[in-house]
RNA sequence: GCGCCCGUAGCUCAGCAGGAUAGAGCAACAGCCUUCUAAGCUGUGGGUCAGGCGUUCGAAUCGCCUCGGGCGUACCA
């Protein structure tokens, strides 16, 4: 089904053209004058500058020249040269009856898939996730999500942080923690022991600890980058430690990720693209794009059209180990090989925009992917606390994912509570925040920095997640109680008699334009806008009209569908959104 | 230094391929539950869109400048 807007579309730019009029001029947009008209053209008025004329005589030629059709109910002309648009309702019932007897509700998915890998989520072993890792894992979540919907086939990839700095930090920590331990030493032949030498909690306090003794330390440092050269160089004992640290980290990771309702296709990580380093790094040498410069290996991506220095991408560090550009590129490399992506998008924080620009210019260069891949860098906003600044505990420290998590779901009060099963309100707590840390976070538009406010997240007033899963509640509550009356088969649009009902139709009426344009712009924040204004426009009919008092059985066949394709709606979006909604709350 | 981002209501933020009267939420105040879940709905107050200049019939939106804040700038990720 063509949306709203692009039947519009069609229409006016026909009659531009038939007009004598350029045909892109005849693009309809949502009005923004609700009291005046339902969708807009503003064409004339850009047309007047072109075509030296009046935009009011423009308009008039475009009105004449408009053909007869079953759509449009009436067209004003405003000064100084608005073409307002009103639709018929039986379009707009057409239309609706059209997409409720769709399951995607007449969106039409691509004709072009593309193989799309979606690189998120980002996690260092050994460490805890941390509010830091919400907005990857979330954003790219529903980028995954809206992408798939879209008709791509999407392939999803955690990409931990499993090869760098990080594990010869905990490595050298531990080597001096516990020296005695064989992995340490050089001369042991015999097996490692199946049992690891640590367990979780060890390890999300022996690296932060280390982590912070580096900075301090320069000694210390040294070692532990010495330590992460022999881990990439294949020293045993080293190896054996890091499959300690991958068995012992990763099923957490797993478990925090399956609690935000995040799944991966494949849990790859930086440590997978070692086997591609070798000959990458081979063949940029051979073929003369990489050249040591201050003992490192690397790669001149500076252009003449660059209006600030751009340091060339580093493919080797001075000691010849590999650094993030360096598993970055060789993971692209390896994708090539196995995905062949016509896209790979990085859901990453944005402040690491020169890092990617450095790796995305090397790949082209040297020619890991071919010209027509695109490498999107999708860098969002720092989440920051009250005061403005990245955000952490009152305690100066990060707050664990979990932790948070854990918060609201404490906040979370559910009326009733006494009635329903333990289970139950346990899973509700569990949705419901989810759905408010969610909803909270991918409102904001990817790019912004947001404030992370723990009591906002979970007071579940006005624009939140709670509020829109109340809304669907409500109308799951009414669907139910109407199914036992046995009129559900009725659902069938056929008019409107109130004003917020037809406001909410015209709602349900974007929703194809609405997720078409979140692919297009990669803007889950477009989804929220949407459902909260759907949602605000239902429960203003919702207090109008009593659905269970209508007698009138055409009516309420008009009703049943109207809060029908509502839900379908709201279900479909928060689903991309990448959440659910409980049946009762 | 160079570059990027931001500055919109008391607070947190939308809006920015130029378009009509700049929108939400929170907070404040006033209403609405004998009737489908009040996590809701209605209404009121609140703005020199940081400032200046320019382009345009029209600028929060585009360009230039100034002021304020943040971030990035080869061996961390």
């Amino acid at each position: 089904m063509d949306t709203v807007i692009e039947v519009l579309s069609g229409i006016f730019s026909q009659a531009f053209e038939k007009a004598g009029y350029d045909a892109g001029l005849g693009r309809a947009v949502v009005s923004a004058r609700p009291d005046l008209c339902q969708f807009q053209v503003n064409g004339a008025m850009g047309a007047a500058k072109v075509y030296h004329k009046a935009p009011m005589m423009i308009a008039k030629d475009v009105l004449a020249a408009l053909d007869e059709n079953e759509v449009i109910e009436r067209v004003d002309l405003a000064a100084p040269g608005f073409i307002n648009i009103m639709v018929k309702d039986s379009f707009l019932c057409r239309y609706l009856n059209g997409m409720l007897e769709d399951k995607n509700l007449g969106f039409e998915k691509t004709k072009e898939p593309k193989n799309i890998v979606i690189d998120y989520g980002g996690p260092n072993v050994a460490k805890a996730l941390h509010v830091g890792h919400l907005r990857s894992a979330v954003i790219g979540e529903s980028l995954k999500r809206l992408n798939r919907f879209a008709g791509h086939n999407v392939i999803s990839d955690a990409h931990l942080g499993d090869w760098g700095l990080q594990m010869g930090l905990i490595i050298y920590e531990l080597s001096v923690r516990k020296p005695e331990l064989c992995y340490f030493d050089e001369s042991y032949q015999g097996e490692y022991p199946e049992a690891a030498p640590f367990d979780l909690k060890d390890l999300e306090e022996i690296y932060p600890f280390a982590s912070a003794k580096s900075k301090e330390d320069e000694d210390y440092l040294i070692k532990a980058r010495n330590a992460t050269q022999e881990l990439q160089k294949g020293r045993r004992g080293y190896r054996a430690l890091w499959a300690h640290i991958m068995n012992v980290s990763l099923p957490d990771l797993k478990r925090n990720y399956s609690r935000l309702a995040v799944d991966f296709d494949f849990w790859k990580g930086e440590s997978d693209a070692d086997n591609y380093i070798p000959a990458m790094v081979k063949e940029m040498k051979d073929k003369g794009f990489a050249y040591e410069s201050q003992g490192a290996l690397v790669v001149d991506v500076e252009e003449e059209s660059d209006n600030q220095p751009i340091p060339p991408c580093m493919i080797l560090k001075s000691d010849g180990s590999a650094i993030y550009e360096t598993t970055d590129l060789a993971t692209l490399v390896q994708r090539k090989e196995d995905f062949s992506p016509d896209r790979v998008m990085y859901v990453v924080d944005k402040r690491q925009w020169l890092h990617f620009e450095r790796v995305f210019r090397c790949a082209k260069k040297t020619g890991i992917v071919d010209e027509k891949t695109e490498l999107s860098f999708i860098g969002f906003g720092t989440v920051n606390g009250k005061d403005g600044k990245p955000f952490k505990t009152r305690a100066g420290g990060t707050l664990k994912l979990s932790d948070m998590l854990d918060m609201v779901e404490d906040k979370v009060s559910i009326k009733g509570e006494e009635a329903l099963g333990a289970d139950e309100v346990l899973n509700l707590k569990k949705t419901i925040g989810l759905a408010a840390v969610k909803y909270g976070d991918l409102m904001n538009p990817i790019e912004s920095n947001y404030i992370f406010d723990i009591d906002k997240f979970a007071s579940f007033e006005g624009n939140t997640g709670p509020y829109i899963l109340y809304t669907m509640v409500r109308i799951k509550s009414i669907l139910e109680k109407l199914r036992e009356k046995g009129v559900e088969a009725l659902a069938c649009f056929n008019g409107f008699s109130l004003g917020s009902e037809r406001e909410l139709a015209l709602a349900l009426s974007r929703f194809s334009y609405i997720i078409h344009e979140a692919v297009k712009k990669d803007a889950p924040s477009i989804v929220c806008s949407y459902i909260y204004e759907t949602a605000n426009k239902f429960n203003v009919f919702y207090h109008e009209k009593k659905i269970l008092a209508e007698d009138d059985v055409k009516v309420l066949g008009s009703l049943l569908a109207l809060i029908k394709l509502t839900l379908g709606v709201l279900d479909i979006s928060i689903n991309l959104l990448g959440f659910n909604a409980p049946e009762r709350m």
